[in-house]
RNA sequence: CGGGCCGUAGCGCAGUUUGGUAGCGCGCCUGCUUUGGGAGCAGGAUGUCGCAGGUUCAAAUCCUGUCGGCCCGACCA
């Protein structure tokens, strides 16, 4: 370490909040040198070349082949694909000298499709995985969490290729199964959770998330323990019921009534209920919402949904992609006259208006939690007045139903077991069949043994090489600083040599090189002028598996110290036995990582 | 893009209210002492006080503008 380009730092840099981005910095592993862009110092670089041998050793052993791609990309193929537009300002574009478009690669299924089509046309080059390690870009709005979310980061996305569907979800499983194994040797906890496919296209897909609190996203889990990204997240079917015997819909006045609360107010005041007080369930509350196209083009749609669910523009959006939603603003709302603010009704929309003869109803969505037969309080589509007694289905219907609420938790769970429970997790990898939304588009096809095209089918599978690094610093430290795993700790062992006398620095050089030549990688704390308890702060806070010391136990008695960075007592060893020792828990370590 | 907080040495901060020409701790350099849990003494180096205008004899401090950072939200693989 006399030599070793790193400075730990006493305070933790103000502008970053969270553990793992203080305690890299701190420790000296990574800096930050511009928002959510990190400088790799000699230690994090080889914590991350660790990471990055562990992803390569699980995939070769399904059979991908690592390439490596440019991160600077010209603009066509992203054209073909639409997703020049459509990942907007995220991309990083730029300009060469003669004007043309370029990019800095978020990601890379276009090159992947065009690379694979280009080389192969026959059958019998596939099934094929290709995967690459490389720096990817996207320009975040909002950087934040040190590693956990950069504009710049490291990852490691494979691409499978096959005739059929069959082979695609071959490819799938093996990937899946690569992932599992990868993050148990990173000693990273992970969550499996179906997932909505989003704009990457495609079908089956799921994610892989960290389960921690700083997590920016948000799973469902279910008793029996399966797991759904909330935009995933279907309800069950609700059965219908039947509330056909409700007398006919009637209005009453419900002046000043501006939220769902003041409504309740107003009906168990002027139209009491004979069984039980008016509740906020009972309401259906009406949204307005503006549909933007990806070419720009927007039009108002309402949903409805029980009042006392919130909606989420998220899973609306998930249920009509590719159209993007906001609330309405007023003046949007006031394109149609016909839809009141505060007094929206399903009487003014979708099918209803149509056969009251408007001429461009505005469409109507249900929310999944509106039962068939079921009878509601909703706006009069008049100020000042709201309507009793509408029952789907017999006095109303809609345009379609979709998941238009947040989940709450104690809704059940989708697989029946019980009321769901919600977590944060940060997501470390993710696994898609894309199917042929990328072959298709690119005419990438091969011949069969009949000499007939057939369309290729294709799987992408990504995992945050940075963003897991930062994961393991989050579930390996402590206030001290950071506990790796042995399986990704840049040594094994960290030598302290606390103490200058000749018989210290000898035996510590000593013992540095027994570790080597058992094959232990080795960190050596042989600085000469700083004291012990500068070293040993260091040592906890740089965070190598194994601590040993060589100093006044040595000297007094002959022996060296040995102890485990996450706890245990030390053990105290004959200089002589102490390379075996230490190479024993560094092998029980290992151990603990296995997985096979 | 909205809301909040903040830009002073490598890192952490004071100084700004009340204008007077730059400070503390850590780190760094030299010497002596010290050496098992972030040592002591003595000496030293390091700053366009984010930037640009303005007011003033004088601006880190007051005024205007602007850029940047962090957090919350919006957004987002």
């Amino acid at each position: 370490m006399s030599s070793l380009f790193l400075r730990t730092l006493r305070d933790a840099p103000a502008d970053e909040d969270i553990d793992s981005a203080k305690l890299l910095i701190r420790a000296g592993y990574i800096r930050k040198e511009a928002p959510g862009v990190f400088a790799w110092l000699p230690l994090g670089l080889r914590v991350l070349n660790k990471i990055e041998g562990i992803v390569r050793e699980e995939m070769a052993s399904i059979g991908a082949q690592e390439v490596h791609l440019p991160a600077l990309l010209p603009r066509e193929p992203y054209e073909t694909t639409h997703r020049w537009e459509e990942y907007g300002d995220n991309i990083f574009k730029l300009k060469d000298r003669h004007q043309a478009d370029y990019l800095l690669a978020p990601t890379h299924e276009e090159m992947f499709t065009l690379l694979a089509k280009n080389m192969y046309s026959s059958y019998k080059d596939l099934p094929v995985t290709l995967y690459q390690i490389q720096t990817k870009y996207r320009d975040e709005a909002r950087p934040r969490a040190g590693l956990i979310r950069g504009r710049e980061f490291i990852m490691k996305d494979a691409y499978s290729f096959t005739c059929d569907e069959e082979g695609l979800k071959e490819c799938y499983r093996q990937e899946r199964a690569a992932y599992e194994r990868v993050y148990q040797r990173l000693g990273v906890k992970y969550i499996i959770v179906h997932a909505f496919s989003g704009p990457m296209g495609g079908s089956e897909s799921e994610e892989f998330l960290a389960p921690l609190p700083i997590g920016e996203d948000t799973f469902a889990q279910s008793p029996a323990g399966k797991a759904w990204n909330v935009e995933a997240l279907k309800t069950p079917a609700l059965s219908d019921v039947d509330f056909s015997a409700t007398p006919v819909p009637f209005d009453v006045a419900t002046p000043d009534a501006g939220s769902i609360n003041d409504i309740v107010t107003v009906l168990n005041a002027q139209a009491p209920r004979s069984d039980r007080a008016w509740q906020a369930g009972d309401t259906l509350k009406n949204i307005a919402l503006t549909a933007h196209y990806p070419d720009g083009h927007a039009k108002l749609i309402v949903v409805g949904l029980p009042g006392d669910r919130e909606v989420d523009l998220k899973r609306v959006e998930a249920c009509l992609s590719p159209l993007e939603m906001s609330l309405a603003t007023d003046e949007e709302l006031a394109q149609h006259p016909e839809l009141v603010k505060g007094f929206i009704g399903p009487m003014a929309l979708g099918p209803q208006a149509k056969a009251a003869g408007v001429e461009r109803p505005v469409e109507y969505y249900l929310d999944a939690h509106i039962a068939k037969g079921s009878a509601w309080v909703s706006g009069a589509n008049t100020v000042g007045r709201h309507t009793l007694n509408l029952v789907y289905g017999r006095d109303f219907i809609a345009d379609g139903v979709i998941e238009a609420s947040q989940l709450n938790p104690g809704d059940m769970s989708p697989d029946g077991s019980g009321p769901l429970s919600f977590q944060r997790g940060v997501e470390i990898g993710q696994v898609f069949q894309l199917g042929r939304k990328y072959t298709d588009a690119f005419g990438f096809t091969v011949l069969d043994e009949n000499g007939k095209a057939v369309p290729v089918w294709m799987g992408s599978y990504g995992i945050g090489v940075s963003r897991v690094l930062a994961c393991v610093v989050e579930f390996h430290h402590d206030g001290k600083g950071i506990m790796w795993p042995v399986t990704v700790a840049p040594a094994q062992v960290h030598v302290v040599m606390a103490g200058r006398s000749d018989a210290i620095v000898s035996e510590a050089e000593e013992f540095v090189s027994q570790l080597s030549s058992k094959g232990i990688e080795v960190l050596f704390d042989d600085r000469r002028k700083i004291r012990p308890g500068v070293k040993f702060n260091d040592a906890e806070l740089l965070g190598m598996p194994v601590i040993a010391v060589v100093g006044r136990d040595f000297e007094q008695n002959g022996t060296i110290e040995l102890r485990l960075r996450d706890g245990g007592e030390p053990q105290v060893v004959p200089a002589e036995e102490a390379a075996g020792r230490a190479k024993e828990m560094v092998d029980h370590l290992l151990s603990q990582y296995d997985v096979n």
